[in-house]
DNA sequence: TCCCCTTGCACTTTTGAAGCGT
DNA sequence: AACGCTTCAAAAGTGCAAGGGG
């Protein structure tokens, strides 16, 4: 796992990427700067001639939740963003959902008008997410990062088959409230802790053609939620206790730093709003849980690793060697278990990628050892983002990259952007001890945004 | 005392490399 | 040599439960 401060150690400790200052970089476009206003005033208003920068921060208006509207989500990720053949409108504010859980959910929505019409998302695996929604979805969290079951896994339509789209998925706070589990259920118990640093996910096949994304669903299977501030992982950082709703953008451009930016759609599935926790509170989520994710398989009723299985196996070690024991490892796949036929839209899905994928047969070459640059980069993002010493065994150029359901080989990692200021507008320019100016103009860091199957890092705010 | 978090454990699945045969 | 298949071990991902801290 690369880090930025891992790759230029000279930098320091303090290193943080930051966003474009428009007295820094010429390319920088004004419109960018005087693009940040608050959402109250919409995009017609100001008319196309607001250019791309506007566009550009009304996505970035986009992502962000009501209390943090005025934050430049991903302002450095959309550095070089040009004009735009459209304005978009600001979004409308993500409405609360009811305290109550269990109620049936909202049809997916797009979270916002968006620049990319006729495209739509359809939630995959909706059934198993509405199985979980009707208990109340929790989502353990660790300090080591823990995988989102059921994962994000959506289909799209209507992309141009030649244009290459990016996908990301971050996860926002629904309210400003802390839940606790009374038992039964959950009911909020006083207000949120101070919001976290706002991170993306980014798909490792982004950028690719909407052909590529509209092959095949879309799997976010990889994402992973932590509860450590200081996660040097670039796992998604939530508190516990909180309620989140995953969203999902898709971005037209040619590149992750694209200077012809198309468009951006955004949604959200109010069924995959969840409740972060650090141990199940409710024990139906266990179950479905259980039931429903093949890595716990060992866990089920009739896995070697039920209660039932380890109280024997205690018994056994008290009682000493036990001659036999066949019956005592009750198959997970025998039939009448409680498994195969209640994997929902996940079990398919690892039933998907279990199933026999071409390997890349040529390696991609290993990045240049002389240093990081930007081509390399393009060329193995993955080797900057990866673990240390681990590089790319897929080749992530286009043409070649795997299907998107496919486990990708890439590691996470993130890029840490300067957190805006915590009022409105542009962030200020960080201190210089602590942006590189240079970070602009290519180095030394590779490019300034992270590579696909990573995280993006884009500062934290108080929300509430 | 309660609530929540951390940690270690045992288990399964995933992944990539190695070996083998064609 | 190239390719496809199988096998194996390590890594990664699970929930459980004990223990600790606020």
């Amino acid at each position: 796992m690369y880090h930025p401060r891992e790759l230029y150690p000279s930098l320091g400790p303090g290193y943080r990427l930051g966003p474009p200052q428009p007295g820094a970089d010429s390319s920088f476009p004004p419109a960018l700067a005087e693009g940040y206003r608050y959402p109250g005033e919409s995009a017609e208003t100001r008319g196309p001639s607001a250019g791309g920068g506007a566009v550009a921060l009304d996505w970035l208006l986009m992502l962000a939740t009501p209390a943090d509207l005025d934050t430049p989500k991903l302002d450095c990720f959309l550095s070089g963003i040009e004009a735009a053949p459209r304005t978009l409108a600001a979004p409308p504010p993500l409405p609360l959902l009811p305290p109550a859980l269990g109620t049936e959910p909202a049809p997916p929505a797009p979270e916002a008008p968006h620049l990319l019409p006729g495209v739509s998302l359809s939630l995959e695996n909706q059934e198993l997410w509405k199985e979980f929604s009707s208990v109340g979805t929790e989502m353990i969290i660790t300090k080591a990062g823990r995988r989102m079951f059921p994962a994000c896994r959506v289909s799209v339509t209507g992309l141009d088959p030649e244009a290459r789209y990016l996908f990301l998925l971050d996860v926002v706070p629904v309210d400003g409230a802390r839940y606790r589990w009374q038992g039964r259920r959950w009911e909020p118990s006083g207000k949120a802790e101070p919001r976290l640093p706002d991170r993306v996910y980014i798909h490792p096949d982004s950028p690719a053609t909407g052909a590529h994304w509209m092959r095949q669903p879309v799997s976010f299977h990889r994402v992973k939620l932590t509860n450590s501030t200081l996660d040097p992982h670039g796992h998604l950082i939530l508190h516990s206790m909180h309620k989140y709703q995953p969203r999902i953008h898709l971005v037209r451009a040619a590149q992750l730093c694209s200077q012809h930016w198309g468009g951006v759609a955004s949604f959200r599935f109010p069924e995959t709003t969840f409740i972060s926790v650090t141990a199940y509170q409710n024990p139906r989520i266990t179950q479905l849980k259980i039931a429903a994710n093949p890595f716990a398989k060992g866990f089920r009723e009739n896995g070697r690793n039920c209660k039932r299985e380890r109280d024997a196996r205690v018994k056994r070690k008290l009682r000493g060697p036990e001659s036999g024991g066949t019956e005592a490892y009750g198959s997970a796949d025998m039939p009448g278990g409680p498994c195969d036929s209640t994997l929902g839209g996940d079990a398919r899905e690892s039933e998907a990628e279990q199933a026999p994928a071409p390997r890349e047969a040529a390696p991609a070459p290993a990045p240049p050892c002389g240093g990081p640059s930007a081509e390399a980069y393009l060329l193995h993002p993955a080797a900057f983002h990866g673990a240390s010493g681990h590089l790319p065994s897929r080749n992530p150029s286009f043409p070649e990259a795997p299907d998107s359901g496919r486990p990708a080989p890439y590691s996470a990692a993130f890029l840490e952007l300067q957190p805006g200021p915590g009022g409105s507008g542009y962030p200020a320019a960080p201190p210089a001890a602590s942006f590189a100016p240079h970070f602009l103009q290519g180095g030394p860091f590779p490019l300034p945004y992270p590579g696909p199957g990573s995280y993006l890092d884009v500062g934290s705010k108080p929300m509430y």
